[in-house]
DNA sequence: TTATATATCTTCTTAAAACTAGAAACTAAT
DNA sequence: ATTAGTTTCTAGTTTTAAGAAGATATATAA
């Protein structure tokens, strides 16, 4: 078994997943950013986001041009189900550890 | 702020966390093995060891002879308080974005 | 005191992940 | 047409993760 998701790969995968059907470039970006203290480029995600198509983790389709002011068209992105298998174990393994330990969340 | 927590650093992490008092190299490794299907190295382990505690995120001791068959003695490991904020922070992460998603749970 | 078990530590290499900068594609208003 | 706003996409670099192989340290047993 190789290739394991990354941090990003999954905070990524997890944005796409809550965005549904708004799934875009941009609007991935701005809701890490917005979510996250880290100013991420869009170059960095684009990149990511082509590991994660060459991976099978993630669909993509071109959407249909709007009224706004302008831009290329969107592609909008949908998970797999190895996407969604592989995020749900990940949830299982990390979810069975925090309980096993006596971490406890912080609210910060 | 630089220098997220990599998807094996977190890993050993939540391990360390959980194995206590008896968490040293050998047995975070069979741990990791036994919870996962990944074969991992000690050296890995070792390298990841290191870069965590460089990132300050882990403290270790040594620990007293004993009565066993050998052997060196045992370094055992413990999260820093910023550890576990860390760890803290991405779980409130995920489980937010897990909740905004409709993911579900796969058993497997 | 030699053999062996247990474990850490070192070095080196490779692969993967994360990121940067900026070009290109496109849309629509002026 | 020109311009400006949005977005995707490409090429390349830097950083981090992972693994292999084995040297080194410590303890116990025979």
């Amino acid at each position: 078994m190789k290739g394991h998701i990354g941090e990003f790969e999954e905070l990524v995968l997890l944005t796409i997943a809550t965005l549904g059907e708004q799934a875009y470039g941009v609007a991935v970006l701005e809701d890490i950013q917005n979510r996250t203290n880290r100013k991420t480029s869009i170059g960095a995600l684009h990149s990511t986001i082509t590991r994660l198509d060459e991976k099978g983790f993630i669909t993509s389709y071109l959407g249909e041009p709007t009224n706004e002011r302008g831009g290329r068209r969107k592609r909008f992105f949908q998970l797999t189900a190895s996407a969604k298998q592989a995020l749900s174990d990940m949830k299982s393994l990390r979810d069975e550890l925090w309980t096993l330990s006596d971490l406890k969340l912080t609210s910060r």
